[in-house]
DNA sequence: CTTCCACAGGAACCAGCGGACC
DNA sequence: GGTCCGCTGGTTCCTGTGGAAG
C-alpha cells in the first residue's frame, strides 16, 4: 500500500468512526460553558464588581486568585461576556480587553494589545513603552467609555519584568479626563501579592476574589457536565469519570488536566474503534499526555540546551551519578560542542540553561555544599531517559552524537572508581 | 578557628536585529 | 540616513556561601 492510500485508511476511519465524540470543542480549555459548576459564588460576586460599568461609572480595580485550573479565567470571560451583552442591549459604553500576559510576553505587547481594543494601531515594535502607554491613554480618551482591562496570568509578566505595566495602569485614571478604566488582575500564584510594590498593591486589589481548588466530586460535576455536551450517549460512564476526577485532585484540583484527560482518553477509544471510554483508556491518557508534554520540551529546545540535557543524561546513564554536578555537565557539554563544530557559552550561561531547564521540569537540580571541596549543584534527569533518546535520536545533530562516547566521560569514569 | 573550594547567582553591559521617527 | 527603542541571548565581573580540611 503506498502512503497515500495509508492516508486516505486513516481519514476514512476517522469519518467512519465518530461514534465517540459529539463535540470534542467542549473539552477544550478556551471553551467557556454556559453553567460553571461550583463557582456560581465567585461569578456572582464578580458580576456584582463589574456591574457599575453598566451605569457608565469606573468600576473597581480587582484583583483575582486561585492556583491553575481553579475557572478563573473561564469565570472572567463568562462574567465579561454576559456585561459585553447587557451593555449593547443599554447601549453603554463599555470596552473590554482580555490580555494573557504569559502569552504576550512583554509589556510592550501588553500595551499593544491594549492599543488595539482602543483603537489606536501600533507597530510591533520601534516605539519607546512611554510613547505606546501615551497612545493607548489618548486613545482611551478620545471617546468617553469605561474601559476594562482583564490581564490573565499577570504573576508571569511581573515576575519575569517588574510592576512598572502594572503601576502606570494603576494610575491611568489621573490622566483621564473623559474615560475610566479598570484593572483586573489574575493570578496563578498565591504569593504573587509579595512581589508588588504596595502603591500598586492596593490600587489593584480594591476588590478581592479568591478561586480555591476544585475536590474530587466538584470535579466530577464539571466532568459529568462537560462529558454529557462532549460524547455521545452511553459512551462514557460514571467509573471514568470518577477516575479522571480523582486524578486530577490529586495534583492539585486542576480542573484544565481533568478535562485534557477526558479529551485524550476520548481520543484513544476513537482511535482503537472502542465504543466506550473505559479506566484503561484514562490510564493511557495520563501516560501520553505526560509522555507528549516531555518530548514536546525537548523538541523545542534551542541547541545549547539540548547539548546540556545530554550532558546530563550522559552522565545519569553513567556510573558515576555522583559526578553530576555542574563543573563536569560544564566540561562533557564543551566535548559535545566540540564534537558539533560549534564553540560552547561560559560556564555562567550554562548554570544559567540548568536552572531554566529545572524550570521546565526536565531536570531536578539541588545545591550542595561539599565543605573543602566546595559549593555545587547536583543534577539529576527528571524525566525517562528512554525519552531524550528518542527524542534526540531523531534530530539531525544530535543523533551523531548518540553514537560515540565522550572521552570526558571516560575520564569521569576512572577518576570514581 | 581559619582557610579555601567550586561554584551560585546578581548586576551591568554588549551586540545584533527589526522597526519607527524625524 | 542617523538615531532611538525594545527584545533576545549572550558575556564579564563580581560577591556570597557552607562545611571539610588543616
Amino acid at each position: 500500500m503506498n502512503s497515500s492510500d495509508v492516508l486516505s485508511g486513516v481519514f476514512e476511519s476517522i469519518l467512519r468512526t465518530n461514534h465517540v465524540f459529539r463535540n470534542r470543542e467542549v473539552l477544550r480549555h478556551d471553551y467557556v460553558p454556559e453553567t460553571l459548576p461550583h463557582r456560581e459564588e465567585q461569578v456572582r460576586l464578580l458580576g456584582e464588581m463589574v456591574a457599575p460599568v453598566l451605569k457608565g461609572e469606573r468600576c473597581s480595580n480587582i484583583f483575582v486568585y486561585g492556583k491553575t485550573g481553579t475557572g478563573k479565567t473561564a469565570a472572567m470571560k463568562y462574567v465579561l461576556s454576559k456585561l459585553s451583552e447587557k451593555a449593547q442591549e443599554f447601549n453603554a459604553p463599555v470596552k473590554v480587553c482580555f490580555v494573557n500576559c504569559r502569552m504576550a510576553g512583554t509589556e510592550y505587547r501588553v500595551f499593544s494589545l491594549l492599543c488595539d481594543a482602543v483603537g489606536v494601531h501600533v507597530p510591533f515594535t520601534g516605539l519607546a513603552l512611554g510613547e505606546v502607554f501615551d497612545r493607548f491613554k489618548r486613545g482611551l480618551d478620545s471617546h468617553r467609555h469605561v474601559f476594562i482591562a482583564v490581564l490573565d496570568e499577570v504573576d508571569a509578566l511581573v515576575k519575569q519584568r517588574g510592576d512598572v505595566l502594572l503601576y502606570e495602569l494603576t494610575r491611568v485614571n489621573e490622566t483621564l479626563s473623559r474615560s475610566g478604566a479598570a484593572l483586573v488582575g489574575i493570578s496563578n500564584d498565591l504569593r504573587f501579592k509579595e512581589f508588588l510594590d504596595p502603591r500598586v498593591l492596593s490600587s489593584l486589589s480594591e476588590e478581592e476574589v479568591v478561586f480555591k481548588p476544585y475536590d474530587a466530586s466538584e470535579l466530577e460535576d464539571i466532568l459529568l457536565d462537560r462529558a454529557k455536551m462532549a460524547f455521545h450517549e452511553n459512551v462514557v460512564s460514571e467509573g471514568p469519570i470518577r477516575l479522571c476526577a480523582a486524578l486530577a485532585a490529586a495534583e492539585h484540583g486542576d480542573a484544565r488536566r481533568a478535562l485534557d484527560l477526558l479529551r485524550v482518553a476520548g481520543e484513544l477509544a476513537e482511535r482503537e474503534g472502542a465504543f466506550k471510554l473505559g479506566e484503561l483508556h484514562i490510564r493511557h491518557a495520563e501516560k501520553r499526555i505526560e509522555h507528549d508534554r516531555v518530548a514536546e520540551a525537548l523538541r523545542n529546545l534551542p541547541f545549547h540546551s539540548k547539548l546540556v540535557l545530554f550532558s546530563v543524561y550522559l552522565l545519569c546513564r553513567s556510573q558515576v551519578q555522583q559526578l553530576s554536578v555542574t563543573g563536569n555537565i560544564y566540561e562533557l557539554y564543551c566535548e559535545l560542542c566540540a564534537q558539533s563544530g560549534i564553540s560552547p557559552l561560559t560556564q555562567r550561561r550554562v548554570s544559567g540553561l540548568i536552572n531554566e531547564l529545572d524550570v521546565i521540569g526536565l531536570v531536578n537540580t539541588q545545591v550542595v555544599n561539599m565543605g573543602r571541596y566546595g559549593r555545587t549543584k547536583k543534577i539529576r534527569l527528571s524525566i525517562a531517559p528512554k525519552v531524550v533518546m528518542d527524542t534526540f535520536a531523531v534530530d539531525n545533530r544530535l543523533s551523531r552524537l548518540l553514537t560515540h562516547s565522550p572521552k570526558q566521560l571516560t575520564d569521569f569514569s576512572t577518576l570514581a572508581h
